[in-house]
DNA sequence: ATAGGTCAAGCGAGG
DNA sequence: CCTCGCTTGACCTAT
């Protein structure tokens, strides 16, 4: 298997400035900021920067054996408000994309995206599906000015983000929106099992879309476990590994419940101070962590994962969602030394040879 | 310098 | 009707 991270890298986003200071893909503004008077040149600077910090976040994964990363969308912010070529620092911006897609394609990095929960192709409101569409293709303009060929490779990975109680109907409504993608943007897009039970399943995700225009699918274990819909986890982690193309290397999503981190770190406090779970409530203090803690979503993601992951004697990607990013992967390969086989290593190699 | 509140986008669950 | 949670910290203002 071959781990990733998402989006933020906690080490070099904390960086002190003693150290030499932040280094981050995720510079933005506020809208109230910036939208009275859309200065563009503002907007191109940050991208820049961001672009620029792109290349080293790389640089720090792959002295840290990680070659597979999600670039946040932020990277241009306001992106779906622009034309990229309207920005000042297009050719720069450019350049710094090129040099960190030259990176990642010698060092054999693989780099995706996932665009939010924002993006809803087959939303009944017109507008959502046209603000969708404008901002897919411009996710996908990033990956080109990084010089990648349009391919499931490098995937543009979103929901269907809501049924309406019709998921047969939504489905097709959704296709309508695909179908008016640009190719290369089409080439790229991945959709992934959502995580409610009202939502789509890797099977719905497999019948009405994948069987219709064919594009692959991503399986997250943790929202699998929300609307199972009759497949155990190895019948539909299979089920989506059918679905991508021979010459990709199937991706998936691992996360792990917040609730239970919590839960357990909770009993350990209290058992190091001598108490018992039922004489928590005589303490207004401690009764009220419970709460907070008995409060938090099934959905929300731990800082860390601690299960050894499921990959059933198959080899694929899997981008890790934990909040202490990076950190988790480390630890995950402190607390699981051989769980990254000899079938990745010889990838390695491979990477290392063409490149 | 830092703490705390706030922030663009859609959807559905839960209180 | 509000808050949370999701791809996310980073921005912004007040101290």
């Amino acid at each position: 298997m071959r781990l990733g991270y998402a989006c933020t890298n906690m080490t070099l986003t904390n960086r002190p400035k003693k150290l030499g200071g932040r280094i981050t893909t995720s510079r933005t503004l506020r809208q109230a900021s910036w939208q009275p008077t859309w200065d563009l040149h503002r907007v191109g600077e940050l991208a820049l920067a961001n672009a620029t910090d792109l290349l080293e976040y790389l640089k720090w994964n792959d002295e840290h054996r990680i070659t597979l990363f999600r670039v946040g969308s932020e990277i241009v912010p306001w992106h779906d408000h622009f034309e990229l070529t309207d920005l000042p620092q297009y050719e720069e911006l450019s350049e710094a994309l090129m040099k960190a897609g030259d990176y990642a394609r010698e060092h054999g990095h693989r780099l995706t995206t996932h665009p939010g929960p924002f993006h809803v192709l087959g939303s009944p409101t017109q507008d959502v599906v046209e603000r969708s569409i404008v901002s897919l293709e411009r996710h996908s303009e990033v990956f080109d000015l990084m010089g990648f060929e349009p391919s499931h490779e490098n995937k543009i990975n979103i929901h269907i983000g809501g049924a309406y109680g019709n998921h047969e109907g939504t489905a097709v409504r959704w296709i309508e929106g695909y179908n008016r993608l640009s190719d290369a943007c089409r080439a790229r897009l991945v959709i992934e099992n959502d995580d409610k039970n009202s939502m789509y399943s890797v099977r719905m995700l497999y019948d009405l879309f994948h069987r219709v225009v064919g594009m692959p699918i991503t399986f997250d274990y943790h929202h699998h476990m929300f609307h199972p819909d009759g497949l155990d986890e190895y019948e539909a982690l299979q089920m989506a590994a059918d679905t991508w193309p021979s010459d990709v290397r199937q991706c998936t999503h691992y996360s792990e419940c917040r609730t239970h981190e919590k839960q357990r770190d909770f009993e350990e406090m209290i058992q190091k101070q001598g108490l018992s779970l039922n004489e928590v409530q005589e303490w207004p203090e401690l009764a009220k962590i419970k709460h907070n803690i008995d409060k938090i979503r099934k959905q929300a993601h731990s800082d860390y994962i601690y299960d050894e992951i499921r990959t059933y004697g198959m080899d694929f990607d899997i981008v890790v969602e934990a909040k202490a990013k990076e950190l988790a992967v480390l630890h995950y390969r402190h607390i699981y030394p051989k769980s990254e086989t000899k079938v990745y290593n010889e990838r390695q190699r491979e990477y290392t040879k063409t490149a």
